[in-house]
DNA sequence: GATGAATGAGAGTTCATTCAT
DNA sequence: TATGAATGAACTCTCATTCAT
C-alpha cells in the first residue's frame, strides 16, 4: 500500500529532525560519545526508529556530514571568478564566507573531525575533499583574475587559495565559542591581505 | 630499598614510550578508538603496566596533550618581540613556526581534538588555551613593534596574531597528510602578508 | 506501540526471576562474589538483560534487600498489640516469627550482611533500620500491654523488644543451615521467657 | 645466619600490626573490599611485606579470624560449670560475656561474616564452629547444674545454651554501633530469663 | 627481609544492532 | 512503520600475586 502524501511528508520531517539532532551531537561530543539512544531521545523518537531512516550509525554520521554540504556548497561557491572588479568580488566573497563560517559552527566542527580522522571516516572525507578542491580551484581562478588585472600581488594562486581556506578553518577552530559575527567581520581585511590585495 | 638508578632510568624510558605511542594513537584514531590495550601492545608492555605509569585513560590523554607543550612551547616562543628589525624577526619566526607545525603533525591533531571537544577535555583545553594566549600576546608585541617602526601596516595587532595562529592551525588541518616541508615553506610569505608586511 | 499484556507479564516474570536468583546468590556468596554474569546465567538470560531490569549491580542488590521487605513486613507485623490476652497473642506472634525466620534463610543472610556493612550499603540499611524500629515499637506495645495486665514481669519493654529481635536474628545466624522447622519451634518458649512470661 | 633477638622481635611486632589492621579492615569492609595494599598502608609496610608474613590473602583472613580466638576463648570459658551457686555463677558469666561482646565489636563482625559465608570460609568456620560447640557445651553443663540444684526452670539445657549464644550474637548484630557498655549491661537480666532463672 | 614494577584474570558497564510484536 | 527488550562484543579498571633488585 502506497503511503499517503502526508505520511511521506511526516517521515521526511522525522528524518530531518534526526539528522539535525545527530549533527549537533556529533559536532558537540564526537562520534563515539554520541549514542543512537541520545539522538533518538533528542529527536523525540524511539531509538529503533533511527534505524528505520538510517542503516546504521556510520550511515547516520555520513549523512550528517555530507547532506549539509548540498546546502552550504552553493552558498560558498556563489561568486564570480571572472568578475570585472576582482578585488571587490573577493571582498564580497570573503565577507560572505566569514559570515557563513561564523554561523555554522556545529557543522564545521564535524568537518574538522572528519578531516582529523580521515582514515576512520574515509568516505565522508572523500566528499569533503572533493568539495574542498572545487572550492579552492574556483577561488584560485578569481585570484588569478585579480592578478591579471593587476589588482593583486603576483603569487601562486593555488597556494593563495589553500592559505585562505586554511585561514577560514583555523579561525573556526580558534574561535570555537565565538558566534559573535562582529568579531568575525574583523578578519575580512586579513583575508584580503592573504590574497595580496594591494594596500593603497 | 630504593630503586637503582638504572631501574629508574628504565622506568622513565618505559613511561616515555607509552606516552609516545599513546600520542600517536590518540592523534590518529581519537580518544575513544584508542584503547589502553592497543597502547600497551604498541609499547611492548602489558596493559596493566599502563596503569602503573598513568592513573587512568584520562590522565594518559591529559599527559599526551600537556607534556609535549613543555617541549614545543619554548621553541614556538623563541623570538624577540623587541627586535630591531621586526620584519626580519617576523620572517624568521614564521619560518620556524611553519617548520615546527609541519613536523609535529600527530601532536597537532591531538590539539585540534582537544579544541574541538573542549567541554570533554576541559583541563587539557585550559592548558592549551593558556599557552595560546601567551603565544598570541608575544606575537602581538612583535607586530606592534613592527608597526611602530613603520615596517608593518597599521592594524589591530591582537587580531593579526589571532589571524596568524588560525592560519597556522588551519594549515595543519588542511595539509593533514603533508609532512613535506618544502610545500609548507611556500606559506611563509602568506603569513607575512597577514601581518601587513609591506611589499616593496 | 505499547507492549502487549502478555509481554508485560513475561517481563515481570523475568525481573522476578533475576531478583530471586540474585537474592540467593548475594545471600550465599556475598555482594562481591556474586557477579552479574552468574546471576544472568542462573536466571537464563544474557547478562545484558540484567541491565534492562536493574540499573546496575548496586540497584539490583538494593532491590534484593528492600523488595522482599514489602512481603515480609506485613507478616511480621501481623499481631495485635492491644490484644485482650497478651500472653496468648505473644505466643502466637513468636511462633509465627520463628516460622518465618526459619523459612526465609537466604533473605536473612542478606539482611545480616547489610547490617554488618551498613556503611557500604547505607541506603538499604536505612530501610531495614526503619522497619526494625517499627517492628520493635509494635512488639514493645504488646509487651507493655502484657505487663499492664499483670501477665508479664515488669521490665523495660523497649529493651525486651530489642532482646527479642536480637534473639531472632542471632538464631538465624547460628542455625544457618537448619531450615528444619521442628528444631526452630523449640525456641518459642525461650522467647516467651525473654518477655518475662510468668511461668506458673 | 640466625636472626638476632631484636630482629625476631621486630618481625613479630610487624606481623602483629598487619594482623590487627587486617582484622579491623576485614571487619569493617569485608573480605573483598579489603585490599592487601590498604592493609599494608595502614600497617606502615610495603604490600610486598604482607606476603612475607602471610602466604596469601586467604591465609591472612584465616589468621585474622582464628588467632584472636586463642585470646578470647579462655575468657569466654572462664566460669565454673560445677559451681555451688549456679545462678550466681551464671549471672557473673553473662555479665562477663556481655562485657566482652560489647567490647570486641570489630572481631565479632568478622565472625558474623564467616558464619554467613561458611562455604567460602570453610576452614575458618570450622574453627569457630568447634569453639561454639565447646562453648555451648560448657554453658549447658552449668545450666544443668542449676536445674539440678533447683535454681533454674527445667528445660533442655542444650537449647538454652544455643538460645543464649544466639542472643549474644544477635545483640552484637543489632547493636552494631553501640559500644556503650552501659546499654549492654541492661541485657544481663534478659539472658538470665532465657536460662529460666526463677524470678523471686 | 623489603620493596614495588609487572602481569593478566576477571568484573561491571555501555551501546550498536537485531527482531518479535 | 514504530517500538524497545534482548544480546554480547568490547572496553576500562582493580587487585592478588610473582619476582628481580
Amino acid at each position: 500500500m502506497a503511503l499517503s502524501d502526508s505520511q511521506v511528508q511526516k517521515m521526511k520531517q522525522k528524518r530531518e529532525t534526526i539528522l539535525e539532532q545527530a549533527t549537533l551531537m556529533f559536532a558537540e561530543h564526537g562520534y563515539n560519545d554520541t549514542t543512537i539512544a541520545k539522538v533518538a531521545k533528542a529527536s523525540g523518537v524511539s531509538f529503533g526508529s533511527v534505524f528505520t531512516y538510517f542503516e546504521n550509525k556510520d550511515q547516520l554520521f555520513f549523512a550528517a556530514v555530507v547532506e549539509p554540504l548540498q546546502v552550504y556548497a552553493p552558498k560558498l561557491l556563489d561568486f564570480d571568478p571572472n568578475a570585472r572588479q576582482p578585488t571587490q568580488e573577493l571582498w564580497n566573497m570573503v565577507a560572505k564566507h566569514i559570515k557563513i563560517f561564523s554561523s555554522f559552527g556545529p557543522y564545521l566542527r564535524l568537518v574538522v573531525q572528519v578531516i582529523g580522522y580521515h582514515n576512520r571516516f574515509a568516505e565522508a572525507f572523500a566528499e569533503l575533499d572533493a568539495f574542498h578542491n572545487t572550492f579552492r580551484a574556483k577561488i584560485g581562478e578569481l585570484v588569478k583574475n585579480g592578478q591579471e588585472r593587476g589588482e593583486l600581488q603576483i603569487q601562486d594562486a593555488k597556494y593563495a587559495a589553500t592559505a585562505y581556506t586554511s585561514f577560514l578553518i583555523g579561525l573556526r577552530v580558534n574561535l570555537i565559542d565565538s558566534p559573535d559575527s562582529q568579531m568575525w567581520e574583523q578578519f575580512v581585511p586579513f583575508a584580503m591581505q592573504l590574497f595580496g590585495a594591494k594596500t593603497d
